[in-house]
RNA sequence: UGGGCUAUCGCCAAGCGGUAAGGCACAGGACUUUGACUCCUGCACUCGCUGGUUCGAAUCCAGCUAGCCCAGCCA
């Protein structure tokens, strides 16, 4: 007893997850006594749909608050009105949530700051640290230098601080064109590092902003913007992707020069990206505009809107984060652990219920024409606290094509001339005959069923090595099923060499003519099921109606049976 | 060839000087009212390479190699 209770112990210890790079730091932070209550923050820029890469962010920066007891908070970061849509916003928002981002009441907008960025720039001009250029931006472009050559002083490097001042001031007025001066910072024009080369921090651009309309003709720069943005909101861990490390020097200047008493502190992260997939803003745009898929949510793309369309749960999303890690190494994850993570999620959550997606006629001869029986199927096997529903069964059923063969190969144990089978649910049925059209194709099979192989009465008499799914003629719903594979040609690669999309023709395959079974006739929308051994499908939220119902498919199942 | 970052199984990823966790994928087998699920089993004598330090190195040091990012008045 003693010692089962410390090997299961031992077994809980192991199973301790570790912790990942960016808790390091937050454990390290508050243990030096540099944090008491961690803040996070995610930081969309409202130019477009989000995708699970941006869920990757949100759900990490969302489980450091929970997990620490802090804050998680939603700020738009929209500091260049020539980019940004209101549209987008609303989007954001819905997929944050949607997602698992609870970000409450703490709903930000950058914009909501340029009063104190303002403010920021003149104190930044009164220390002698920033100064106002006259530089066209292919000037700027020259006295930047390159990569391996230092770039050279602004002329207009030395203005004094009155005159930076004004200069400022009237850039604010809207006395200054677009383009024609900026506010730079002055750092260092020699540094490696070509953030630090006195990069702007406010430009002029006479555009009405969504947030803030034409308050304001001059708008702060990311680097600039970002850190008091954190600093503002009082972010410790400001959590953000690979590219910015080189902005780190840029990041700790501002918070430092400013002086804030309590600094955030930028972590990176690497980027997730997954096999296979499209992600390019661009890209989508054309297949959108091309009309090979049906818009940002087509259920092939990974928009977070296209997952959820797909039948993708949040919770599906959340353990996928959750497995793939977060470290500092590029990669790209695998899809299929996307579609573990579904069926996994569905696995017990879920009716499994019957579905003939390529029907063939089945007529039981032994069984008295016009009677139908209702008999009892469990909704899910595995999962009791699903309950049970009844199920109509009469001397009409559709199969499924592939479930019977004329001549069935080695290791077939489904229906084919005098083999019989368990029709899932109900009766032992043995095909006695079938019949054919002029071309061959099957068009009828014909069984008989025995009364004492009912589901549930204990029949023990023989075995049958095969059980198959079924839907009632006369009662099933009908339905259109959508079935996906890979929008892209996984053999060639997602781009072509000219910069194309190397698309999959197989991509999508319609069945119009379906048959499920009467259970589903009060599904609504983003309502999944499981079609048994054909997949897990999710009821359409755009294309399915009361009258007819549409089904994505969410995942298949995976099989071990091959046919040869 | 300036600077920054990264390198552990096909794909993610632990590991932080004491002798390579885990998951996905894959392959066998058992079970099965769906060939699913579940359950077993297998899957890195080796950590980009080469040297060095050490009783001992994926972990420390040096050199090399490869990949990613940076020259927007984008974020």
């Amino acid at each position: 007893m003693a010692e089962e209770t410390s090997i299961e112990t031992a077994e809980k210890e192991k199973e301790v997850v570790s912790k990942n790079f960016i808790e390091m730091i937050i454990d390290k932070d508050i243990a030096e006594g540099h944090c008491k209550k961690v803040v996070t923050r995610f930081p969309p820029e409202p130019n477009g749909y989000l995708h699970i890469g941006h869920a990757k962010s949100i759900l990490l920066n969302y489980g450091l608050a929970e997990k620490y007891g802090g804050q998680f908070n939603l700020r738009f970061d929209d500091t260049n009105p020539t980019k940004e849509k209101m549209e987008f916003v609303d989007s954001i928002k819905k997929d944050v949530e949607w997602v698992g981002g609870k970000f409450e009441d703490r709903l930000f907008y950058a914009s909501d700051y340029f009063e104190q960025m303002y403010e920021a720039a003149v104190k930044l001009i009164k220390k002698g640290r920033a100064f106002v250029c006259d530089l066209s931006a292919e000037q700027m472009r020259e006295y930047r230098g390159t990569l391996t050559e230092p770039g050279k002083d602004s002329p207009y490097r030395n203005r004094s601080i009155e005159e930076n001042l004004a200069l400022f001031e009237e850039m604010k007025e809207g006395k200054v064109e677009d383009g024609k001066r900026v506010l730079r910072a002055k750092i260092d024009m020699a540094s490696p590092n070509m953030n630090m080369r006195d990069p702007v921090i406010y430009r002029v651009a006479h555009l009405t902003h969504h947030n803030t309309g034409d308050r304001w003709c001059i708008y702060p720069m990311y680097d600039f913007a970002h850190p008091i943005e954190d600093a503002i909101e009082g972010v410790t861990h400001s959590i953000c992707t690979l590219e910015f490390e080189d902005h780190r020097p840029l990041y700790d200047w501002v918070v430092r020069e400013l002086e804030y008493e309590h600094p955030p502190k930028q972590i990176e992260f690497a980027k997730m990206y997954l096999t296979n997939v499209i992600t390019g803003k661009r890209y989508i745009k054309k297949l959108v505009e091309d009309g090979i898929v049906d818009g940002w949510d087509d259920p092939r793309l990974v928009s977070i809107a296209a997952l959820r369309r797909r039948g993708f749960t949040p919770e599906s999303i959340q353990m996928f984060m959750e497995l793939c890690g977060v470290s500092k190494s590029q990669s790209s994850v695998d899809y299929a652990m996307l579609e573990y993570c579904i069926r996994e999620d569905l696995k017990l959550k879920k009716n499994r219920i019957m579905a003939v997606l390529n029907p063939v006629k089945l007529i039981i001869t032994n069984y008295p024409e016009g009677q139908t029986e209702y008999l009892e199927a469990a909704n899910n096997q595995e999962n009791e606290e699903l309950g049970v529903r009844k199920i109509p069964f009469g001397r009409e059923l559709y199969i499924e094509r592939e479930d019977f063969m004329i001549e069935p190969p080695k290791k077939y144990f489904r229906l084919y001339p005098g083999n019989e089978v368990r029709l899932m649910n109900a009766y032992f049925v043995k095909c006695e005959d079938y019949v054919t059209d002029e071309k061959g194709n099957v068009t009828e099979i014909h069984c008989t069923y025995d009364p004492e192989t009912k589901s549930g009465s204990g029949f023990t008499g023989r075995k049958v090595k095969g059980t198959i799914h079924w839907v009632n003629a006369d009662t099933a719903v009908k339905a259109t099923v959508r079935l996906y594979e890979n929008l892209v040609d996984e053999e060639k690669g997602v781009y072509n060499e000219d910069g194309s999309v190397n698309l999959n023709p197989n991509s999508l395959t319609v069945l119009e003519n379906c048959y499920i079974e009467p259970s589903v006739k009060d599904a609504k929308a983003y309502d999944s099921f499981q079609f048994l051994r054909n997949g897990y499908f999710c009821v359409d939220a755009k294309d399915s109606s009361t009258e007819h119902l549409v089904f994505n498919r969410i995942v298949s199942l995976k099989s071990s049976y091959k046919p040869t």
